[in-house]
DNA sequence: CATGAATGAGCATTCATTCAT
DNA sequence: CATGAATGAATGCTCATTCAT
């Protein structure tokens, strides 16, 4: 079924929705490397080799292809925080730990092959526009309540305090990990340095929320 | 006539300088509220009631003007975390979660008083260009080796893990303030909310940096 | 296909030469009518017809176009003053005195044709910036120095004093010739008096540059 | 009786007559230097120290002082011109050419004092507006025909050529001087140069002009 | 469907001129 | 009378967007 549906595309439509891809991913390349208002269409359309009037019969206008390049790197790192493990997958701290250093890692690891996307959604798209600016404190938002799930079920499991604030750990966590999207976008070489965040990081959560502590 | 400086300002000179200080206060206004590219020199003219040539009086370019209000927004900024309390004024646990709520609560003060102070700083001048940007990462990075010299304190003291990373953990805590931020920015009107989340972080902190725990 | 060169042009890449053409005929005209200072890019559109974003598809800026306009009109100057005769194509004092009358008489038409241009080099183009007047001034001695090689046929040939400096006596016909262009630029109806003028100073040349006189 | 003339000028009326002169020689030494449109009230009076809106006291606006600058050195234009000997001071050919040399070498002397003055009468004043324009070419059809008058005295005293066409060759001796003019400007430290072209000009009159040459 | 030529809204900046002090 | 602060008209230039080919 999958198979036949993509039979069904036309080479013409598969070109077509390539083109429009590859639209994305040039603009995304702009935006985050020039900024979204230093960056014009035809600088998009030029890296592409197309001509900028192309453009517009694949997007509305700038804003919408922004909303386009946000939503897909946006994407990616929601499923950069949401593809690891469950958050029940744990049951108690050492594994917790353990956890925390695989998702650690694995954010490292994304950001040397994504620095563009990091910069892009903490540093430029919080001005570009007020609607814009709310979906990324959104994210964050969201990201936190996210993460406060995982606290919840240590708090439940009984290896975190039970008068942890979930919620609002949960958001002082996501905001550790921008400080540490903001370190690499200053020093993206320095990883032995990102590596000893993510350690005191973990640290921190680990001593910080283990019940048994105040 | 000798009495005081502020005597030998003559009435055009403290009209100038209150006009120069008005038109800062202008810009940051439109530059928070409308951000730095959706802001027309002509709007801070017209904020203020003024010709818009009489803006290129007092500043050289809107650059120029951008530099001054994020010069003069640092310093406030600035002036808010070095304020409180010495980093070696604290020798025991207690004290420290004491101090902690203190600024706690001076930076919630803080931001019911200057919202866009915040907005500006945090979303809005990360991405006006490369050279803005990095100071912005640069100030990060300096408030967290600063927040570093108060744990090191702790440590000193024993108080603290002999093996806390002070300096990641300072950083750490930096980006929980911008969580926290951010959080405000969203909800301004959530006070206690973001009271807490103080609570909390101070809460993850203490435990999380405490002496006698791993 | 081969057939010509003019035929590989499509049709938009004519119109495009064609608008290119017609922007440098419309800045010459406006130039030289109200001056390079006094005339806006708008000017120029607006007497074509065509959007002033147009303008500046076409050339860089106003320094561009100004550099296009006098370049195509010093090209106009030149070929004025290169192409009647060679300058060894005279043998005697009678026949100078015809190719002068010629070449005189040639000036004339061109004035009647083209007091724009003459304006515009004259008049117009000292004035713009330190770069243009040097161009300008380097043309009159360029040119002082082509008349030059006329004379010195001349000599020669021994129908020109031996002792004639050809160099300096080629600066002062440029001299003569500007004045009439003056005198045309003042009254450009009156073409007996130019004419007359053109005797005048054949006959001065003739008398003052002949062999067997001092 | 002069005396008690300009002591019933106050001191006030001095100072008041001084300034207004000294801003009319700051703005002649701007404009000759950086052209009409490129000196900006501010320059010049900044270059005397006072303040620019003192400049609106003496002087209409940008316009006015203009006027009374290329006045002033159109002024000291034509007593260059006007001078040195009468017309008919001078009865046979020798006598004429000894006349040219002086007047030739004042010229000279008068370039190399007042470079400035013949810069912006001969380059710049030539491309201000229409009027201003005008006043140049008027300025050089007077000359002319004030040459022209030394001219006519030669024929009637016999040692110039009967049909001589003294107006027009006035007019060509005007246009050989701006040649020169030119010249200087282009070079002004080669005065030998300058000293030869002046000899050629001399040697092309004397012998274009004589009686009983054809 | 792709193209790029055309467009004009929009903005930063300059500077002659006015006028209150 | 001198001053310089204030003003806004004027203009060069950019770039998102449209549309004829």
């Amino acid at each position: 079924m999958t198979m036949s549906e993509e039979q069904t595309l036309s080479r013409a439509e598969r070109n077509r929705l390539q083109l429009r891809a590859d639209i994305v991913e040039a603009a995304f390349i702009e935006f985050s490397e020039r900024g979204y208002h230093q960056t014009a269409i035809a600088d998009i359309a030029r890296r592409l080799g197309i001509g900028h009037g192309t453009f517009y019969r694949y997007f509305e206008n700038k804003r919408d292809i922004l909303e386009h390049v946000i939503t897909d790197t946006m994407r990616k790192l929601t499923e950069l925080l949401a593809g690891e493990n469950a958050p029940t997958a744990v049951t108690n701290l050492e594994d917790y730990r353990e956890q925390c250093r695989r998702i650690s890692a694995r954010f490292r690891e994304f950001a040397r092959g994504n620095p563009g996307a990091l910069r892009l959604m903490l540093l430029e798209a919080t001005s570009i526009d007020p609607e814009m600016t709310q979906r990324i404190l959104n994210l964050v938002t969201m990201s936190g309540l996210m993460t406060a799930s995982y606290l919840a079920n240590g708090v439940q499991r009984g290896f975190f305090r039970a008068d942890l604030d979930t919620e609002m750990t949960g958001h002082a966590i996501i905001g550790m990990i921008m400080a540490g999207v903001m370190r690499f976008l200053s020093q993206p070489d320095d990883a032995a340095a990102l590596e000893r965040y993510g350690e005191a990081i973990v640290s921190l959560l680990v001593a910080g929320m283990a019940a048994g502590t105040v």
